[in-house]
DNA sequence: GTGAAAGCGCTAACAC
DNA sequence: GTGTTAGCGCTTTCAC
């Protein structure tokens, strides 16, 4: 349809370099721009000869001599989570910017070390982590030698770490409930991968909101645990009702619990946010179209990706906190801006 | 911490063959579990010094010599949208079930020839994409022998294809709100990547929507088309109100359109689903938890992508159409089940 | 400014 | 059942 090439075998270096009536050599010092310069006229000839034969250079012979792929690895506990699904665009984004692929792995601590195996034998640049690692896991990366960093993961561990301001960001949600809206009893949905077991390393978002409680003279006395989800925030909407039911105000840690919340509170004769009000935690973008709706503390997903491939790529073992800002929407009762 | 491994060299299959006091070929064998047999008491000696060692084989050698690599491309126009990022999911597990490795890149139409380009140099074993590929990225991926499919997309084109059966999906959810409901001025919400343009190729949710107002005698006037986005979904709402106030129903084709539709009606005194009945296209996960809750056509992406990488893995060349099912939920007018 | 050549780690004939 | 060996396509050192 398109041409007569004959299309058996690939294109490989050499016969670049047959057609260019150069070495590979050159073909090389072309191709990767070094480390040897090339006369602008060999390198025209080069380079006309790579669009004739249609050369594309193999990877993997890269890789295999190099060392060093062109691959990143970004896992994340489940990217049907819009938070996640929104930090691995970004990363995405930031990834191919720095002209590097992204292998994309789903899992959760305890399952990642045959993830990190499987990329550590690809001789990936990297892995950007958005789940914790076990100890196991760790152990492979760093026996690989692969550069890793946790994004999104304020949790002490190992390695460098990207992570939004969770305390400050919930601390200046619940300052909000309380200093403009007047809420003197503002609970907590809190996040937890297990919430039954209650053994969550802190990530600030709960300290953030004792401190702006206690700022206030207020009581931290309302706090719900439950997963990450919707599903969890629908939960917490049937434990503040029967725990909490003095409480005026909420900050969930997730817009997923938002979401899972106002929908839980649905006929339940509570609504948001008259009876009550909401804030919460992510920035992500569907936080603009529930209904109402929501106040939420964005998080700079995109800042942060791009400082985590670039970590990756020119390792600096800096580990740094990324400032958050406050979203108001309907929610918490502000009303639309005119 | 760990041990005492000098980790500055990468251990490699020549070091398993003399700490096992075997031939290198012997560990390939043992590794790649064949292709020629090995005597038991060998391959327990050969697995005894890969742990010792810690060895793991290197990716882009293998990849070298066989010529084919264990990543799979997935394409997808932005995984911030929840149906891909279902999509992505539903592709990451599988291809993980089958031992690939999945190399997530986002792009449109008209962007993907570089993309497509860098999945054909890392010899990747195939390429799944939900977004509709040019010709020129048609003809990289003929070039270099990566098969392709179309995941989701039921617009002809070359390759193979899988997507759902969106136009009989369409019919049963509008012939729900007309035979269930007693709607009779149902309006169709359809998606488009230019709306302004109008130049979409059909994927059967119009002509399924057409099919069930004809087969009840009914007219198919009310029609708009906005972005797949729940942005677009707004806009719909605004467009209903001024050009379509006599439809008492609606079916929009994604969830996220309802999603901005319900949002977008706020403030207008409609209500879902009193004053319009609402029923939508793709059952992501998140329609159960908006309110009210959407009743939608559930799009059984596993088994898509399950199928989508055996194909790649194993191409047959045959394409196919996967049966849709409607879930009623509230915004139809149902109730929830007691 | 260019070329020759030595591998990178692995697979799979092929020999025994 | 096991060992020998010839490359896969590329980068880069070292000559010229």
């Amino acid at each position: 349809m398109a041409g007569s090439e004959s299309p058996q075998r690939a294109v490989t270096r050499n016969d670049v370099a047959r057609l260019a009536g150069v070495s590979s050599a050159v073909v090389s010092y072309v191709v990767n721009n070094g480390p040897r310069p090339v006369a602008d006229a060999t390198r025209a000839r080069v380079l006309d000869a790579i669009d004739k034969l249609g050369y594309r250079p193999n990877a993997a012979a890269r890789t295999l001599i190099t060392g060093r792929s062109d691959l990143i690895g970004l896992v994340v506990p489940d990217i049907r989570n819009p938070y996640f699904a929104a930090l691995a665009q970004a990363a995405e984004t930031a990834a191919r910017a720095h002209g590097v692929n992204l292998v994309l792995a789903q899992g959760a601590t305890g399952a990642l070390e045959q993830l990190f195996e499987s990329l550590a034998g690809h001789q990936a640049a990297g892995i950007i982590t958005a789940s914790l690692p076990e100890p196991a896991a760790l152990a492979v990366v760093a026996r690989g030698r692969v550069p890793l960093v946790r994004l999104s993961l304020a949790t002490p561990s190992e390695g460098t770490a990207i992570w939004p301001d969770y305390r400050g960001g919930a601390r200046s949600a619940v300052r909000h409930l309380v200093e403009v809206h007047g809420h003197r009893r503002v609970a907590l949905v809190i996040g937890s991968d297990h919430p039954e077991r209650g053994d969550e390393p802190p990530d600030g978002r709960e300290q953030g909101w004792r401190d702006a409680l206690e700022d206030a003279g207020l009581t931290t006395e309302h706090l719900v645990r439950v997963h990450w989800s919707a599903a969890g925030g629908a939960d917490a909407a049937r434990l503040l009702a029967t725990r909490h039911p003095a409480a005026t105000a909420v900050f969930t840690s997730s817009d997923q619990q938002a979401i899972g919340l106002v929908s839980g509170l649905q006929g339940t004769g509570r609504s948001i946010p008259d009876d009550l009000a909401l804030a919460s935690f992510d920035g992500s973008p569907e936080a603009a179209y529930t209904v109402p709706a929501l106040t939420t503390v964005n998080v700079p997903l995109a800042a942060m990706a791009e400082d985590a491939v670039a970590e990756l790529l020119a390792p600096t073992g800096r580990s740094h906190r990324h400032e958050t800002r406050l979203v108001t929407r309907r929610s918490c009762g502000c009303t639309p801006a005119a």
